[in-house]
Parts: structure tokens; C-alpha cells; sequence
DNA sequence: TGAGGGCATAAGCTGGGGTTATGGCCAGAG
DNA sequence: CTCTGGCCATAACCCCAGCTTATGCCCTCA
């Protein structure tokens, strides 16, 4: 019974979970069907429930928001103009949804899969689950497995005949594989907007950034290495002032103000994009880093790996 | 019932609703903060449950997704690899979830509230959930009342003074308003991964553009106008092929293919990334038009109108 | 050698979301 | 002008996911 608590208070405050106050996702997709079939039957037909369900579904939505999202008729159901606005927030919370799916399912598949990939965190993150959906467009019956981890373990699998493709990122290509370059990523320097260097009018040098305590992750996360081999000539990195085991954990500190971090720049884009953290400009460096696709040398990717090749080359 | 049905399948197929295959938002919301806080039982005194329900949860999650994702001891616990990875993707759902919340909110809130915004649709969906949690991280107690429409609404409120701050995309600043460019906005030609346009070598006329049917919004939009402003030259615009109520249909409907259509760049990023749509550039034209927040002559800014309006400056 | 933090198991309750059955409403066809 | 069919709402009932409280085991540290 956690109800009757602050409840009385102003409307604002994440005392009540955000599960509490956004629809869960079945309603979330039962929206959108309704959206696009215009008739809450069709919509209740399509997701496989009985169209009452549909319709208190929408309903209890419509109460928990307040507003009310589709104007029916006895022809059918047309959006409001919020149940318009609704309707797209909500697309981009499935189709978050569905990234998550999407990497979910790789990571638990099989080892008979028909494409096994490899692939460092930050690109398994990021990017893979981008991949796997548009893969899954196109050919819906490969069946992906996906083993995450840093450049070193990839290249194994990929050299024991675990995986068939890689993904990498780093300054070389690992001994005994072929790669090509399909996309570039930067480290970038960031703090919380009520950081002092967020207000800089000058931008960082080297040697101040070596300086100074970061936030980071453990020893062995590919970001770091090249951080260090960047900042050698400059005395090397400082003392840590945070040594974190996640990149999110990172982040979570770098947001709450506990001081500064260096971030790769797919980590950090949502980050920079809400200003929850803001980009520090550094003198002169540029800490960039190419994305790699990586194969045994000699073995052309093939099949279902050469297809999820030619998806990765036209990303950013 | 719907459990014994296609499960024998491959483990491909949205037969099954994405809801069934993705642990709800509490799960994930939980799931973050044990990343967060390194134990199960502190998680759940975060989010106000039980330790036993949380364990619970937890291992639920697990047995869905097919995957360890936390490795307990009797010191606490920490996540896996796997855990890491799925930790990240959850965190992209939760916070799609929280830009829906944000703009939810403000969608329902009152007229009494310390600051009421009006906006155009396109930058109501795709830029105002992302300010609003930025505003409400810097100022918690602001409630916000959000009101969407076409450009001509958001005027006629600002002058009616029943709103604090406007937000219009267009070529130019509605007589008695006052305005700043806050950001640049473009409209795409975009097609289908399989469609002809998007395997064209050259680049297309606009005249080309102006003689094909096209997937559009019904009259009335700010993207329409401007792309019937831009080819008055040219013949006008076709009759379009197909004419649709909102933006979420027009890219459902150029997505599956059944034809190209032209929308703001803000409205297909996603589908552009995701390669479910391409963009087919366009000789010699820009499409381009400015974003613009919008006051009434003479009234600056103030208050947290001023506050919101500064959030806004810094992003693309 | 306690004491305490951390996780798991067990037993029981509750409510949200599902189902079937039915009724009202409106449009267009006969 | 009535009939028929699509669409939505209400009612009554059911079930299980997720919560709670009450324990117990395990490990570490003072």
C-alpha cells in the first residue's frame, strides 16, 4: 500500500515510480494499433485480445493520463490531437522496446545460430541493436547470437571459429583478422552542467585534463586504453577520482555532478542531447577512433554475415 | 491462454507481443537501480519494495530474457557482462519512458500551472519531452501545461495571453509575436529501403519531386505548406498518392513501401538510423525552415519561461 | 563468536487485465 | 422504414503476476 503517501503534494516528484505513471507496453502497442487501424476492434483483433479489453485498456490509459487519446465514433476511433501527440511519444518508448528485444534475443541465442557475432560493449550497446532490427526486417528468419566483449576476446572467437563476424573499435585491427571501417567514434570530455568546466570559456588542455581526477571505468575497458595512450605524453592519466565497473554507472556519476569523465560519444549522445551533461572542448586532440566490422583474414563474410555487413556501412 | 501457441517456431516472429518479451518498465527501473546501487535489497528500499520482491523480479527477468543478469554473493550484487549490456538498453527504454511522462504531464496539466507552453506538433513530439526533463531537473517544482497545434493556434494563445512561450517551425515569425531561432529544421524526401528512389545513383529534380504522388499529411500542416510553397514554381505539388491524419501513419505507410514521401527531419531520424527509411537527396534545394520560440511582441521572456527558453538555445 | 548485511524460499492476498455475454447506437441496404 | 452489420460500452467472472510478511542460510567483519 503505497498509495496513500505523497499523494497530496504537488503533481511533481518521482516518488511515485515512472512504471506507475506511463502505460505499460502492451497498452503502449494496443495505442498504436489503434492509431493505425482506426477502430479499437481492429486494434484488439490484430494484438490477439477481445475488443472489451481493448476498449477498457485504452480507457484506464486515458484515465491514468488524464486526457483523452481517441474520439469514437460508431464508424470507428480517430486520435485526438493529444492522443496524436501521445501516440508518437509512445512510438518511440516501443521502439526503444524493441531495440531492447531485439539485443535480448541475440544475446540468449543459441550457439546453432545462423550468425553468430561478436562484438566490444560500446558497439553491442549502441549500435547492434539498431542492426539486428533492420536485419530482422529484411530477413526474419536469421537467427542471431551475440557474445559482447573487448577487442581481444572477439578476435578469439572470431580466430577459434566461435563467431562470424566482429565489431570492434579501437586503433588496429587485431592480428589474424581483416576488418573494414564502418563508422568513427571520438572520446569526448564531459561534466555535469553545473560543473565548473562546463562554463569554461577556454577550451581544456591536454595537460589539464591529465591532470585532473576522471571518472572512468575499470582497467580493460577499451575507452580507457586509449584515453592512457593519448594522455602518456602529458604525464598520463591522474588518479581516478571514481573507478566504476559500468559505463552507465559512469555516466550516473558524471550526471550527478561528481565530477568529470571521459566518454565515447555514442555513450554519451543522449546525455548531451537532454544536457544532462555537456561536452567539454579539448585543445587540439581529438581522441578519435575508427568502428571496425572484423573477419578471420581471408575469410569474406558470407550469407547472413555479409548481409548484416552491407547494413552497418551507411550508419554514421 | 495465448501461451502454447507458436512456440515451437523458431524464436523469430512478433506472433508474441513485444509486451510478453520485454520485462515492464518496474522490472527495468528496478533493474537500474541494483546496477546503481550494487545490491538487491537496496534497489528495492529505493523503489519503495520489499528485498523478497525484488529478488523476485529480478529473477523473473532472467528466466524471460534466458540470460543471467546479476551475479549475487553475499556481499551484494553486481551485474554480468550480459547484465551491463541489457542494463544500457533498459535505460534507453526508461528514458523514452520518461520523455513520455514529461510530455504526458505537461499534456494534462492545468490551466493554473507556472508555465504554459504551446507548440507546434512537430516540436512538441520530437523536442519538448527532452526540455521538460531538463527543466524539471533544474527546477523540479515547475508544472508545465502543454497545448499543441499549428502555428496560427500557438499565436492566437500567446495573444490571448493563455500562454507564457510558443514554439513554431516556419519561414516566418506570426504578426504580434516576437521570436528567436532556437534551432534549424529540414524537410527529407525519404523512401523505402526497397524502393526506386532509394537506389537511385542521381540525385532528384525537383521537378521530378513535384510530378510524383506522394504519401503526405492531410492540408493544413506546417510540412505541407512549405513543401507547396517550394514547388509553386515547379507545377505544384502532384496529387499525392495517399493522404494520411498523422505523422505516425504517413511514415507507416512510406515505410512499408507503398511510396515516397517528404517529412521534417526531426519526424524520420529514428527510421533514417534504423535504415527502415532512406533519404533521396534533392538537386539543388534545401527545404529548410528555422524553429523558432515565440512570445508576444514587446513581453519578454521571464520567469521560467525564461528558464525554459535558455534550455532550448543550446541544442541542435 | 556473535552480529549484521545480503539473498532465497514459503505461504497467502490483491487487483489489473483478460474472457464471454449482452446491449445500444448509427449508417447504409433492401 | 425496418433490417443488418460494424463498432463500442457494460457486466460478471476468473486468473495469475507481483506484492507482503515471516523465516532461514551464508558470508564477513569486529
Amino acid at each position: 500500500m503505497a498509495r496513500a503517501n505523497g499523494e497530496e503534494r504537488s503533481d511533481a516528484g518521482p516518488v511515485v515510480p515512472l512504471a506507475h505513471r506511463v502505460p505499460d507496453l502492451g497498452a503502449l502497442e494496443l495505442l498504436l494499433a489503434v492509431a493505425r487501424l482506426g477502430s479499437l476492434g481492429r486494434a484488439a483483433r490484430e494484438r490477439g485480445i477481445s475488443q472489451p479489453a481493448a476498449s477498457s485498456r485504452i480507457r484506464s490509459m486515458e484515465q491514468q493520463l488524464g486526457v483523452a487519446l481517441v474520439e469514437r465514433s460508431p464508424r470507428g476511433s480517430r486520435l485526438t490531437d493529444a492522443g496524436a501527440l501521445v501516440t508518437d511519444w509512445a512510438r518511440r518508448v516501443v521502439e526503444a522496446a524493441e531495440a531492447f528485444d531485439a539485443g535480448a534475443q541475440a544475446l540468449r541465442g543459441r550457439r546453432d545460430s545462423r550468425l553468430r557475432v561478436a562484438a566490444s560493449m560500446t558497439i553491442a550497446e549502441y549500435l547492434l541493436p539498431g542492426w539486428l532490427i533492420a536485419l530482422r526486417a529484411q530477413r526474419p528468419d536469421t537467427a542471431v547470437s551475440l557474445l559482447a566483449g573487448n577487442s581481444a576476446a572477439v578476435a578469439e572467437r572470431l580466430l577459434a571459429g566461435e563467431a562470424d563476424l566482429g565489431f570492434v573499435e579501437g586503433l588496429d585491427v587485431p592480428a589474424g583478422l581483416d576488418g573494414a571501417v564502418i563508422g568513427h567514434d571520438r572520446l569526448v570530455v564531459v561534466a555535469a552542467p553545473a560543473h565548473p568546466w562546463a562554463r569554461r570559456r577556454t577550451e581544456l588542455t591536454v595537460a589539464e585534463l591529465a591532470a585532473t581526477p576522471l571518472i572512468l571505468r575499470e582497467h580493460g575497458s577499451g575507452t580507457r586504453q586509449v584515453l592512457d595512450a593519448a594522455l602518456a605524453g602529458h604525464g598520463g592519466l591522474a588518479a581516478p577520482l571514481l573507478e566504476l565497473a559500468s559505463t552507465t554507472a559512469v555516466k550516473a556519476a558524471a550526471v550527478s555532478g561528481a565530477g568529470p569523465s571521459v566518454l565515447s560519444e555514442l555513450a554519451v549522445g543522449e546525455e548531451l542531447a537532454a544536457r544532462r551533461l555537456v561536452e567539454v572542448p579539448v585543445l587540439g586532440t581529438r581522441f578519435g577512433r575508427d568502428l571496425r566490422a572484423v573477419w578471420p583474414s581471408g575469410q569474406r563474410p558470407a550469407g547472413p554475415a555479409r548481409h548484416l555487413l552491407g547494413l552497418t556501412r551507411a550508419l554514421p
